[in-house]
DNA sequence: CGAGGTCGTTGATCTCAATCAATTTGCCAC
DNA sequence: GTGGCAAATTGATTGAGATCAACGACCTCG
């Protein structure tokens, strides 16, 4: 599915990359966008074929995955709205790029965008930025993949929508109440079979944390795969988080 | 232990980031820049203070690591040789940066770094490519933390140290043999609690590895830390690798 | 020389999560 | 409604790696 787009009104404009953008550049990009829309499961890049464009998620998860020669999976990345998908400058992007639900992006055609990339420093920073962010959240995974419990994982996992369906409300509203205040309900973005595969476990242990987190009073399960979290502080220190501090971003 | 510089004589100067820039750009970068040496466990960079300088690692290894709040430790990244070492554009790295060997780095004062590198849009798409294989490298290391068995972990480690061997040893000599030809002396960079942690294993399980990887005869150990690989072959189909094909970088 | 240290290996045992195996639930088409 | 199917839960058992413990190799320092 593919459509013209008008930057004016993108649910995105003011997070994504092309938030830096003067008028002039803005309407340059818009010259070359076009839209695409992808249904849940649908595959957006695979593993080795070069992609022949560029993409930002205007709304929808992408899960990021690698699978092993037996067929043994690991997500590595879920990216949300405003990150984007595929890899600039390369001809090839080492893992899938697969749509965990109904999925809108904002592309474009591989070289012409990095044409644009290049003559624009500006975005080219931004984009760099992103990057940088990408490969802290990266770590901070490796820390749970190799350290955590299964329950920490399952905590940590839901922490993590949490903070990702706060950053987003948090667009629109600008003023969140602070970790900790009333019940919040949120709803995951994978199966059981997904966030096994993200969180390094089986299908069966992932059902028995949220059983059993449910039976320690800090989450309910409610219709369909949504969660009511009672008090995020008691999440994050089951998770083994750090409090969170100040990023520090510039 | 600071002395001043000349990137003529640089042993990594055309491997790393300084490597794009012209005579001009790097007179100037000259001026500016610094060397310092670490010892083998010193600190680089803590967790949260504001780096005050950011570097380029001329010779030796330095390991990334995280920690809980209880202890429990992950090293999410090794770098090495013309990689380098701080975040630009934040006022935190939220991670710890210390000398696994002697350690010798080519620095920059942050703030005179971060200005450069905005003059200079080759030098900062430099970084940022540089940043998108360190993604690409911590995304393949999850497969390793979530997915992998003990056995493929050490073979995945030791193959790592091979390739980052090979890597160096390529600058000078410009061609190297195909893999599986004759046996293979490499010197590892960590002690064994080390390898656990960046491994996500316990030391006691690491060493029954490699005793088992021995027994196999698929290594063997001598003086030190240095392994002998008989067969990088065989030892990547222990590890579970993908057949390294062409990674198609521009 | 021996004391004290770190580092690495090996053995015995335990435990958490994987595996194997039923069910159950929810959802769609008919 | 009922059949068919995928997703999720729950139970029984196993097993890979953690934990606990002892010991050996190799330092440096007195």
């Amino acid at each position: 599915m593919l459509s013209a787009i008008s930057c004016d009104t993108c649910a995105i404009r003011h997070r994504a990359l092309c938030g830096v953008l003067s008028a002039e550049e803005i309407q340059k990009i818009n010259a070359i966008a076009f839209r695409r829309t992808f249904a849940p499961n649908e595959m957006i890049l695979t593993d080795r074929e070069t992609p022949e464009f560029f993409g930002n998620i205007i709304s929808g998860v992408v899960k990021l995955s690698k699978m092993m020669a037996d067929g043994r999976q690991q997500i590595v990345g879920l990216q949300f709205a405003s990150d984007f998908i595929g890899r600039p400058f390369a001809t090839r992007n080492p893992f899938f790029a697969e749509a965990a639900s109904e999925v809108v992006l904002c592309c474009f055609r591989k070289k012409q965008f990095e044409d644009l990339v290049r003559e624009m420093p500006d975005l080219e920073h931004r984009m760099f930025q992103h990057t940088l962010d990408e490969l802290d959240a990266a770590r901070a995974w490796m820390v749970l993949l190799g350290r955590k419990s299964a329950e920490e994982r399952i905590a940590s996992f839901i922490n993590l929508v949490v903070e990702r369906a706060q950053a987003s409300a948090g667009c629109q509203s600008n003023f969140m109440p602070d970790a900790g205040a009333a019940d919040l309900r949120i709803e995951l973005p994978l199966t059981r079979a997904e966030i096994a595969d993200y969180l390094g476990l089986t299908i069966e242990t992932v059902s028995r944390q949220f059983t059993r987190l449910k039976s320690r009073g800090i989450i309910d399960t409610a219709k369909g795969r949504q969660i009511l979290v009672h008090d995020v502080g008691v999440l994050r220190d089951v998770a083994g988080e750090e409090d969170p501090v100040n990023l520090g971003l510039e």
